[in-house]
DNA sequence: TTGCTCCTCACGTCACGTGAGGTGGC
DNA sequence: TTGCTCCTCACGTCACGTGAGGTGGC
């Protein structure tokens, strides 16, 4: 028989290692000193101390792997647990990868600009949202009259949800002199629709590259080049119209008033979030 | 401004990860009321938590987002940082691929024999040894005659070391008639060489396929075509000789004795372990 | 006898999740 | 007033690593 360090050597597992499996009845010595404690092992165990490295490697956890020796299942149940850690495994994979190639293109931004860049491009979902909205082509970039009506008629029926507003893109005319677009306000309860107010619910986006800019508009176009720029290096297609979600226009919503450091910082100012909806290009 | 959860729903993160990064000082409210403790965040705070949003989705730690957010690094630290990063991902994407082909291996296996495999394949790394050996052309299985020749040698210096012995398998005659063998014996301090003894210290393997079997040598071939499979399924190419460990041979070592359980379910058993050097297969 | 090995607590890791128990806000 | 939201502990997660403080073995 051996002593623990010497099983550990053996093994290339730490002693601490030993002592856990035995704490957690994965791998018992087969003697343990009644007066000293001192752990007993015999090398008739290390097949399955083996097995118990072997399945570690795999990916399981130390309870899925006492199921595993101990359990007896069916071969197609352990089948099964192999197929969900091929899964689990699959999906870790594809993880990194985007990683990868998020981490490279933060890279070259760095390497062609020399530094940091300005806009923050994050991949996330967006949730499915009850809202009023008044869709119509506009020539001028103030779509404040729009929002205006539209604030006024859901205010009538005190239906304004917390949620912020926002605007969609549906396109531009090909001349670009005018271009679709439709203002959204979440609501809190159903309204009539009309025949210019919409009700509907705005459908949730699995995978949206999303930016947000402060500052006036003129942060606009560099942080849509910035999320078009994201989505080309990290190997996405834009599958639909972009939202422009405004988180704060003019004065404070909510009732609230900034600290006065906060307010002269964005005095005037605006956080506007670009929300683009993307699906993985196909390789 | 927001209460939490408000910030928490425009955001996508929890109510309990806003305190967290205000607790560690990562995200601080722009306001806490001194009364009741509520939080307050404040619109100018998204692009902040963008940016940390985006960190964490690269795979940096919450430690290394606050020092890159608020310690002014120049670029080339960032840089830096950026190419850290590259490095963790890259290793861990690789360790992801291999264990995915190794998954893959072990549910072909269960898909050609319906059974788990007998033996547990480890990857693992085997450190240098310092040892006396001799190296000699035979023609039978039995070695023993050599190891107690060398046992006599290196016991005569009271050198022996507690590591196991074993034996490097050097290659067999075209014929198979003989094959030429190395039995080594750790030792546990120089002993001086001689024309059959060699003195050396055995070079450490980064990385050895290895596999433990149990009972006579009758388990050797199904062991060894197990490992081959294992390498060739796992894309590695062998480099160097196949060792054999003798973790426990006839009588039990070590001046221990088994309890009777033991000793009758391997009752005249050998536990025997192969290890196979192998590097990485060109792609 | 001396150093070496082993033992058992107990706490730390990392980024939160999950209650418990209590209070403010509308 | 009632339910909803928020608060602060405090413990759990996962697989050990890292001491602290003490004892057995050669």
């Amino acid at each position: 028989m051996f002593r623990i360090s010497e099983f550990a050597s053996f093994t290339r597992v730490s002693v601490k290692m030993l002592r856990h499996y035995d704490e957690i009845g994965l791998l018992r010595p087969v003697d343990v000193d009644a007066d000293t404690g001192y752990r007993h092992y015999s090398a008739s165990q290390l097949p399955r101390l083996n097995r118990i490295i072997a399945l570690k490697d795999l990916g399981f956890t130390l309870g899925e792997i006492a199921t595993l020796l101990d359990a007896e299942l069916p071969i197609d149940q352990i089948r099964g647990m192999l197929r969900a850690q091929r899964a689990r495994t699959a999906e870790a994979l594809h993880a990194e990868t985007q990683r990868l190639t998020a981490i490279e293109s933060r890279l070259a931004l760095i390497e062609r600009d020399e530094s940091l860049p300005d806009h923050e491009i994050v991949l996330r979902s967006v949730p499915a949202l009850r809202c009023a909205s008044v869709r119509e082509e506009v020539s001028s970039d103030d779509v404040s009259s729009l929002f205006e009506e539209l604030e006024r008629y859901v205010g009538s029926f005190a239906a304004r949800a917390i949620a912020p507003p926002l605007l969609i893109e549906h396109g531009a005319a090909p001349d670009r002199s005018t271009r679709e677009v439709e203002v959204v306000l979440p609501i809190s309860k159903e309204v009539p629709g009309t025949d210019s107010v919409a009700v509907r619910t705005l459908p949730a986006i699995s995978h949206a590259a999303c930016v947000i800019y402060t500052g006036s508009y003129a942060g606009d176009l560099p942080a849509r080049s910035a999320l078009l720029r994201w989505a080309e290096d990290n190997r996405w297609v834009v599958v639909g119209p972009m939202r422009e979600v405004f988180l704060r226009f003019g004065a404070d919503q909510n009732g609230y008033t900034l600290p006065d450091a906060y307010l002269s910082e964005y005095a005037g100012g605006y956080v506007t979030e670009l929300q683009l909806p993307l699906v993985e290009e196909e390789r």
